[in-house]
DNA sequence: GTCTATAGCCAGATAGAC
DNA sequence: GTCTATCTGGCTATAGAC
């Protein structure tokens, strides 16, 4: 899916905070600095998501998080360290987005409403880089072999899980079967959305599973 | 979408062929030997879409073709060149599916199923690296920016308009929408059965897709 | 903990013999 | 047309001063 409204962790706030860091006030121990970590993550979630895995340089996420190249290696040992960080970061964005809806709705049918009504807010995004989440699972599902790349599809299968209790709540005996068809229809409007660079796409294609979902009550 | 069967020139031929190619028989004329380029553009189609675009190099697709890779330079002037061609041969080789289902079929519903009919035999393969067509266009979508990239996008616009007529021969006034609906549900269940790497989730999702046309009729 | 400098490797691209 | 050898630059990762 995608950051949602509470990004602190992932996207939005990746490309602010140039500033050195340095003079941070004492008290907290020998830890890492200041969200010296986090900045990295962000701006490396970023990165990741408009130029791809392969074509987003240390040195990228280095400069965008306003942090020397080397001293990245004292938070993350390889690449491979830091996007599974990058992650691990989306899959939590995703889980208190969706338990942000869990808690706001009680219907289960507005409940996956909501789900669409908050990935609305990001269709201009998507149509320029494509889902942050489906993107990246994509890339990364490549290369799974043996070594080396970590593992994107929570991003995918957090989703599915949560819009399958959902459809069981609804009463629906093929809950899963209509969770994965949902998070398809999303993710192929995204891929479609960005290919065609056409946010309506997208749109469109929101507003109609909004209506399917009523059609199921 | 996918290669169809008659893909002589993008996936299936490509790690085959790895002889040196001399001793060509002359009467040709000056070309560019007997499928070089061919067999470069095959090679390429084939690793671009199991590595990724950034991932393969120019000596990865040289040896998969059995060349030397200073000679790849005398076919093409760069990598994205390649890409270029690699685009241009899979649009050929959906187009003459895409015909191919055409002449079978004089049914406009009956087109739309053969043509998931065809996909279905590649299940397996989309399950272990994404569908050829999508992931192109998502990671070249990225960097779509000012130069550099070809662009992908025919590779669903030209699925997308071929189902559109169909649609619109069945007398159905919102073609456009439903064909996008359709092309969108492929793409996303290509990309959730990737990152699951769960064959059966295409599978499943081509029967309810078939199933639905019916229901349009 | 932070940062500069650089090692070591490998990519895309070129030169030029054959 | 074909192929070997190589240039140049940028990448991941490390060494080691501060």
């Amino acid at each position: 899916m995608t950051n949602s409204d509470r990004t602190t962790s992932t996207e939005a706030s990746a490309a602010a905070a140039p500033g050195k860091e340095h003079g941070r006030e004492p008290g907290r121990g020998p830890g890492r600095g200041p969200g010296k970590r986090e900045r990295l993550v962000a701006a490396a979630a970023q990165m990741l998501h408009q130029q791809g895995v392969e074509a987003t340089t240390l040195a990228d996420i280095a400069k965008a998080a306003g942090i020397p190249l080397g001293n990245v290696y004292y938070y993350f040992k390889t690449k491979a360290d830091i996007i599974a960080a990058v992650i691990e970061a989306h899959a939590a964005a995703i889980g208190s987005m969706l338990g942000g809806i869990q808690a706001g709705q009680a219907d289960p049918a507005a409940r996956l409403k909501a789900l669409f009504a908050t990935l609305a807010g990001e269709n201009e995004m998507v149509a320029r880089y494509g889902c942050p989440h489906g993107t990246l699972c994509q890339e990364l599902a490549k290369h799974a072999d043996g070594a080396g790349a970590p593992d994107a599809s929570p991003l995918v299968r957090i989703p599915i899980d949560w819009a399958e209790r959902q459809f069981a709540a609804m009463g629906r005996a093929d809950a899963r079967d209509l969770a994965i068809q949902v998070i398809a229809a999303y993710q192929g409007a995204a891929l479609l959305t960005s290919a065609l660079r056409d946010p309506a796409v997208l749109e469109r294609e929101s507003r109609r599973m909004a209506a399917w979902i009523d059609s199921l009550r």
